[in-house]
DNA sequence: AAGCTAATGTTTAGCTTGTCAACATTAAAA
DNA sequence: TTTTAATGTTGACAAGCTAAACATTAGCTT
């Protein structure tokens, strides 16, 4: 039997990490108050002492998400001293990411302009920047560059899993070729790339 | 006043329609079958006459907005002749659509995995893979990359119009530059590769 | 250590939704 | 015209979110 104390000890924190175990299994199906309360055993009303309400809860459950792919990315880099490697490799984790956890990644990136708290997003997105910095400090790209290939190469890889995870039965195939074909792709995209081949 | 006809007579149809105009207006939050059913003057219940759930209303209005999104690609990419230019007009369009018509974009790819009904996607993936078809029939791709490059293609302006539409404080911009630099790169991608680029 | 106070949970209850079952109305077929 | 199938409505119930009022306890204050 549990202990029952009328106090639960860290009610915020078990109730995210309740809600990353559910939203791991179902995505975002299961991250209702009720439920999550339910789970940790504890009255719905007892969740907005810690959250102003569901949807606050459910955001910090998704940026909980994208630390997890941000630690996973910077792991991936870490591994990687060439620029080429360390580019390659933070596009793959973030796909590979997405694809072996589509609950995470689907409640990572929530409909955003429904979710508040949204002001810090150091993650992903700066171990991404970084990667490109080194492009720039190796001089593959112009200082100037830096903010355009950082967006072209998130959007490559973020569109890349958003469709390959999804049900559409056009969706591209997600076999590792086709995700390395991918990539190198997007690196000419990223290298390639001159004032001058405009227009 | 109005006529207040037991029969609706043509209901469905009427649902959509202002699925569509609710779906413009707020995205997905309010396409409830209460609240579609009080637009359109009708129990809730009489819903469930044409659809079987809640879910397969919300799935036909989002493939209707993914044909809005299919028609004007379709109507854009036909003002070109020149195979790069209507490569670039059917990405544009694409990311316009789905910057002018947030609440219409994020309908139609809404999270796929919960919505049933998802048989044919006919519209956007098919006008694209249609551009790519030309681009090797100009003899600019191998035939065997067709898939890869309509894939890679996606992947970009399809990531890059979530990123852009979304609420991260470090989201791409989407002024026309940039835009325009995005399609650029993705060019590269599509144009410059090879086997021999591999590894 | 006794007592106050704020933090944290609970109970009760109201409102909104989605949906089942049973019934009502009407358009279309026989 | 009569039968029948399509289409809407009413009523009821369960589930979810959350406001208001009440209960318990952790921790500081003295």
């Amino acid at each position: 039997m549990k202990k029952k104390s009328y106090h639960h000890g860290n009610l915020e924190e078990a109730l995210i990490k309740v809600g990353m175990k559910e939203a791991k299994a179902t995505g975002s199906r299961n991250l209702g108050v009720t439920h999550l309360a339910k789970l940790v055993d504890v009255t719905p009303m007892a969740v907005y002492r810690h959250f102003p309400s569901g949807e606050n809860l459910k955001a910090a459950i998704s940026q909980q998400a994208r630390e997890e792919l941000a630690r996973r990315m910077a792991s991936a880099v870490a591994k990687e001293t060439d620029v080429k490697r360390k580019f390659m490799a933070t596009g793959r984790e973030y796909i590979r990411f997405g694809l072996a956890e589509p609950g995470l990644f689907s409640v990572a990136f929530l409909d955003c302009s429904e979710l508040p708290n949204r002001e810090d997003n150091p993650s992903a997105r700066g171990i991404l920047h970084d990667t490109i910095l080194d492009l720039c400090n190796e001089g593959l790209i112009e200082p100037k560059e830096v903010q355009a290939v950082a967006h072209f190469a998130w959007s490559i890889v973020h569109g890349f899993t958003m469709l390959a995870g999804s049900e559409d039965p056009y969706r591209p195939s997600a076999r590792p070729g086709d995700i390395e074909d991918v990539l190198e792709r997007a690196w000419l995209g990223v290298t390639q790339y001159s004032r001058d081949s405009k227009k």
